[in-house]
DNA sequence: ACTAGTTATGAAAACGTTAACGTTAAAATG
DNA sequence: CATTTTAACGTTAACGTTTTCATAACTAGT
């Protein structure tokens, strides 16, 4: 069907290896038959086979991108920024969400591998299985980068943004405006992510000697229903807090929807610190006072990382990489 | 480096083929040495190269996604809805951003074809080189599938929705809120989408014996920039209109920000429609009015379709599959 | 003019898998 | 018991490249 190599050569009267010279600029071919087998190439209007190609020479310049949710707003931007930068350097990125399944993670990384992509960029859940899976792979020096969520003790090096710190920020903005009666609501808490944040609240709350109340910690899962729910509930105290910080805008969004029911004002009655800056963050009214992550700069680094560790294969023993985050403020957050 | 499958046949004492067969679940081979060869298989943790099966099958498992930016909102949905289904069939997806960009539309084609996908799913803007490309792809019977976007005339099917319709509806809402002063800011009327609704929109107004003013029409680029830019210039002028229907929410987003800075308020003022139904459409204040399109069903459509074509080799002439969108009414468009 | 070096080329093997075809031995059939 | 069938393998070629090695035809150096 497809024509090959060989067609060429024929229809060129030389060998395939001559031709495979000139397809990968090779020295050792006159510049008289070099143009000869270009206008065939033209003429026959000839693709050589990467497939083909990525046999012979073990690499396939394609990457596995392994994430939990196209869907969500923050990886897009994340995979563009991979998209981009492998693009540049002649790379391609096959991708697959897990939506946070666990067999799915596992599935997925195995996919790839039989795929034989050069090296994988993944954000996972923490847990034992993809923990052991990791290590089998660390074990044959499989190059990867963990990008946003990342496991500890995994052998592979992580591009991810200091949300502890990021959070500590969000939460002292809070506390710099007078409030004393702060609440979180976290994502799910087996996600890294979650965990930081959850930890540079409390860090924020303790270094105010202000009181840590349980009640006031909510664990959502990052999607916007459990933002409105969780929401909800901190309404229906009777010790209600006049700040919250919510682990994502997405949830940010739904505590909105919990507020405008419950008839009150954002941020007269209440003020919300988000964590994500969406696009939407500066556009809802009253716009959201968040966090904003530097997503598709993470891509981009992840990306460079894993290309540079696949090509110079020094081992890939390489510190992590943290990206800062910033407070943007708007007027979702006001003093008390 | 790798264990290959000869590794696997000569631990297990039988031939290369006797492991494929049970690699494949072929018959011709007995319930023990099958039990010994999945041992050795497990022993070794072999994973079959997919390249290798790749190029000998002349088959990748493997589609193309060519998109113009996965980070508008409306693109992340689609591309889930085809890697789910892609997933559910035994699919992998690789993708790649054009940008928008020409000579990036052609070279990410070509850089699919040479990576042998089984087929590609695509949204192009129209202009003769992708015209042409296309033609090129439909004489050798590769099989693609147009998104969201249709060239007309290249001889492959599309999945998209009915845009003209829906924006029709959309700016019959207004109409039949009673307004008469109706404007409307268009995408970039390169992209078949954009005439489209331009179109509902020109035939909604005509349908209702409006008057149709030129004026009234601005063309942005479904930026959020844009929308900012054309409707502050609607603001500027100083026969204003009472409502406007724009291309996308993105854009709507935009107009919202400008709005809000003249000092005007939705939809007292003026009535808004959008497009798309982004996540925040229902979330922003006022909650926009806006057209909701099915793109997880588009993409699990454009992947079924696909496949489709790619294993039953009937030739991949199809028709085009039309989905419909519909209204959402929600606050920001209000009777006059 | 003879050797040594250079330039341009091709033949063959290799990458890891599958498929078409053979082959052997045991089981079934008459 | 002789023959045919069947079950369970193995051999070999093929997929489309690249690479290693060999070789032929010039060029240059003596």
């Amino acid at each position: 069907m497809g024509v090959t190599i060989k067609d060429i050569a024929n229809e060129a009267g030389v060998s395939a290896t001559t031709v495979s010279r000139v397809l990968n600029n090779k020295p050792d071919v006159s510049d008289q038959t070099k143009q000869r087998i270009e206008q065939v190439i033209d003429e026959l209007n000839y693709n050589p086979n990467g497939i083909a190609r990525g046999l012979v020479l073990n690499k396939t310049h394609t990457l596995g991108l392994v994430i939990p949710d196209i869907s969500n707003p923050f990886f897009p931007e994340v995979a563009k920024g991979i998209e981009d930068k492998a693009k540049k350097l002649g790379y391609s990125v096959i991708f697959c969400n897990t939506d946070n399944h666990n067999q799915g993670e596992k599935e997925a990384i195995e996919l790839m591998k039989s795929k034989q992509v050069d090296g994988m960029i993944v954000s996972l859940a923490i847990n034992e299985q993809n923990k052991q899976e990791l290590a089998e792979l660390a074990e044959e020096n499989f190059p990867i980068i963990q990008i946003d969520r990342k496991i500890p003790k995994s052998g592979f090096p992580a591009v991810v943004i200091d949300n502890q710190t990021a959070a500590y920020q969000a939460v002292s903005h809070l506390i710099n405006l007078g409030h004393e009666k702060i609440a979180h609501i976290s994502g799910d808490l087996a996600v890294k992510t979650a965990q930081d944040r959850l930890a540079g609240f409390k860090e924020a709350i303790k270094s105010a000697r202000i009181d840590l109340l349980e009640k006031w910690i909510k664990t959502g899962d990052y999607s916007r229903d459990s933002g409105y729910q969780q929401m909800k509930d901190l309404l229906n105290l009777d010790d209600q807090p006049t700040a919250v910080f919510i682990a994502n805008d997405l949830m940010a969004l739904g505590a909105y929807e919990a507020i405008f029911e419950a008839g009150l004002k954002i941020p007269e009655d209440i003020s919300i610190v988000g964590y994500d800056d969406i696009e939407v963050a500066s556009v809802i009214r009253p716009s959201l006072t968040t966090i904003s992550q530097p997503e598709y700069q993470l891509g981009v680094t992840a990306a460079e990382l894993l290309i540079n560790s696949i090509e110079n294969d020094e081992g890939l023993v390489q510190e992590d990489q943290i990206l800062s985050a910033e407070l943007v403020k708007r007027d979702s957050s006001t003093e008390i």
